[in-house]
DNA sequence: TTGTTATGTATAAGAATCCTATGTATATTT
DNA sequence: AAATATACATAGGATTCTTATACATAACAA
């Protein structure tokens, strides 16, 4: 996993926008989804999408449906009401970051010349 | 303080990116710096950026340099030469964060149509 | 002159997030 | 038969950051 440090904080706003996207996932698709998205640079670990998805849902942003595929367990997530008004919110949050991030990286040149 | 979660994480790269492109700074001015260059939406506590600026001291990134400025005690930190080349890592690191947020909110749009 | 704001550095306690390791279980491929 | 892929889960620890507090000087406002 070549992770670095940047990527903390970022997993709940990645999963809310999957789901907005793809209706409802599980899991393990998600890890999937964000592995081939990235061309394999990022890598999401079960101990950190688990516990993520768990608070998720406590907190009333995902609604969570079981079923039974091939004989295995799969846990479907999808937004709730709320959880698709919070992804709003979470949606503009990035592209603030993700400006602010560029502005301190790529600095207007001055135009004194 | 409305940053979001999003930024932790981003805080050494900032720190080194602010020394590349200025030479040396002290700490508070780093602070100042990024509430301008954010517009005042970033801004960093002392809490988070004074144990930062005293790892990567200890990690050789960084040099430092006590100075006495109108009476009041000013700690220039600079970069070492490790520093600069870690520098050009930790900004290839963010770029490709960058991105692949972007990839993850913004996918492509299929050109099945 | 007295209080507030700005400048300047520092740390302790706790919250939040994530990684590593481990566990369980079934299906598929080698 | 063994390894890999699929699928979920959690405990322990590392890292990063926030909040609160502390000390000290300078400048400004009431």
């Amino acid at each position: 996993m070549k992770n670095s440090q940047l990527y903390k904080g970022s997993l709940n706003t990645i999963i809310m926008k999957l789901l907005e996207e793809n209706g409802k996932m599980y899991g393990y698709e998600i890890t999937q989804k964000v592995k081939a998205i990235t061309a394999g640079e990022l890598n999401i670990t079960e101990g950190a999408l688990y516990p993520a998805l768990h608070k998720l849902e406590a907190e009333g942003i995902l609604d969570v449906e079981i079923e039974k595929v091939d004989n295995r367990m799969r846990k479907y997530y999808k937004l709730t009401e709320a959880g698709e008004k919070e992804t709003v919110n979470r949606l503009s949050e990035l592209e603030d970051f993700i400006r602010n991030m560029q502005s301190l990286v790529s600095p207007k040149p001055s135009l004194e010349f």
